[in-house]
RNA sequence: GCCGGGGUUGCCGAGACUGGAAAGGCGCGAGCCUGGAGAGCUCGUUCUCGAAAGAGAUCAAGGGUUCAAAUCCCUUCCCCGGCGCCA
């Protein structure tokens, strides 16, 4: 969310950025957002007059009673005065809505070096594009014919984009895990567990609104909502708090599965694990003060390179551009790993900056020596497994049919190799 | 799920029965004092409107009663204790 204030005194600033963004229908916004603020301002110094009259005879009231006399005349007057200012509240509160609702769904302000358009601009490349001299398999028929999962069965009583992993590639996904953790752990990263799901006043405060509808699975009869990252939950956590600067940077390792709809996409990569409805992810969080938040975005970064780099595979970063960017975040890195089936470059790792728009949905501040003032809050992919797998599958397997483990994973899952299982 | 006790400002904590200006302490900040530090004293320490003076809001959340609600009534959430159920 927006300051108010920002768009009181410097809506050129809001309007440049939306322009940017070629957002025509927000940009006729702003001045509708700029009168129903004047609106409700007059109306607030109104109904706080009648307050202070309400609360001036209310007063003299008590004065009167405790002397002993007569209050009858002041009790009338000061009968009269809530259903004034009842009226103008409602007023106030229909201003107030409105207001509210644009300034929801008004985008945070870019950074400067976030590319203007449709195009994602590349910005580093890390590894050599693999050469293969066998025709290679898809990580969907991998992991058919190794039998180490199973599509069609989870289809059949889950729906398609579910899976079942099975024999050692769920134990690649486990070390996925436990590598991943313990990487970020060396790195000063705090493991933790978030709930699996959370209520509609703490996601409205993480996440774009039109995507609550199109993401999230929702528990019926409940106020309750199946998360679609840690992210969300490990930002909600210190929703209307105000935080001590001694423990700030905060900086987590969130571990959970992750529960998305996909509406919308039907029909792309209905099978397989690339898109899925469920896949577990190990995420990097930091909370911390604005001054140091650009740091921490290529701190971030840095660490998910470095992890997909270890695992020897080649990818590269985009700064993503205007037309992808979203409503949240201030800038976004993706990293892209090469999959040699389809000759692509596909996003495995999202690492954002949200400057202070989460911060200030969710009323989370810091005290300073000059007040209190809204956090940053950062978050980045450090790796979802399912993502991950098709990578490895498609990137490490062998003309035999077999798929080589990573080197760094092999500590963990105990075997070099998953060949065809029973 | 049932019974009981709770939720007050950054933290602790009084006020509730009996409605009438959110006590006090700690922490933090500014100032006075000091050769310096400490102690002591004074002021400040949430949000909103306002150029300012000032005003309003705020006692878990939402509603109700009342001229007036932290205080009385209702609903919901959360915490603690006991009982029940349970991997």
């Amino acid at each position: 969310m927006l300051d108010i204030n920002l768009i009181r005194n410097n809506p050129e600033i809001v309007r440049s950025d939306l322009e940017k963004r070629g957002d025509k229908e927000k940009l006729l916004w702003i001045d509708e957002i700029l009168e129903l603020d004047r609106e409700w301002r007059k109306l607030k110094s109104k109904t706080d007059e009648l307050r202070h009259r309400r609360n001036k005879v209310a007063l003299e009231i008590g004065i009167l009673k405790k002397e002993g006399k007569d209050a009858s005349e002041k009790i009338k007057e000061a009968a009269e005065i809530p259903k004034e200012i009842e009226k103008l509240e409602e007023e106030m509160k229909s201003k107030r809505e409105k207001i509210d609702y644009y300034l929801k769904r008004l985008p945070n302000i870019l950074h400067e070096s976030v590319p203007v358009g449709e195009e994602n601009v590349p910005v580093k490349f890390v590894g050599e594009k693999p050469e293969f001299d066998f025709e290679l398999k898809s990580h969907i028929d991998l992991v058919e014919s190794l039998n180490i999962g199973d599509f069609e069965r989870a289809a059949k009583i889950s729906g398609s984009r579910f899976f079942f992993l099975k024999g050692k590639l769920t134990v690649l996904d486990l070390a996925l895990q436990y590598y991943a953790m313990e990487f970020m752990l060396r790195r000063g990263y705090k493991p933790i567990y978030p709930p699996y799901m959370m209520n509609r006043k703490a996601y409205e405060g993480v996440t774009d609104l039109r995507d609550f509808e199109d993401v999230m699975y929702k528990i019926e009869d409940e106020d309750l909502y199946l998360i679609a990252t840690s992210e969300h939950p490990l930002t909600a956590m210190y929703m209307n708090e105000i935080l001590n600067p001694d423990d700030l940077p905060i900086k987590y390792c969130g571990i959970s599965a992750c529960f998305r709809k996909e509406a919308g996409t039907h029909g792309r990569e209905t099978k397989g694990l690339f898109r899925v409805h469920q896949f577990n992810k190990i995420e990097q969080i930091v909370i911390c003060e604005p001054e140091e938040s650009w740091k921490y975005h290529e701190e971030l970064l840095k660490n998910a390179m470095d992890l997909f780099e270890s695992l020897k595979l080649h990818f590269r970063v985009v700064n993503i551009c205007t037309g992808d960017i979203g409503t949240v975040a201030a800038k976004k890195y993706d990293i892209e790993v090469w999959m040699p089936v389809q000759r692509e470059y596909r996003e495995v790792v999202s690492c954002s900056n949200c400057t202070d728009y989460q911060a200030r949905r969710l009323n989370i501040k810091y005290r300073t020596k000059e007040g209190n003032k809204f956090v940053h809050t950062l978050n980045s992919t450090c790796i979802a497994t399912t993502r991950a797998l098709v990578a490895i599958l498609e990137n490490f397997q062998t003309p035999d049919g077999s798929i080589t483990v990573p080197e760094v994973l092999r500590k963990y899952t105990g075997f070099k190799k998953i060949e065809k299982e029973k």
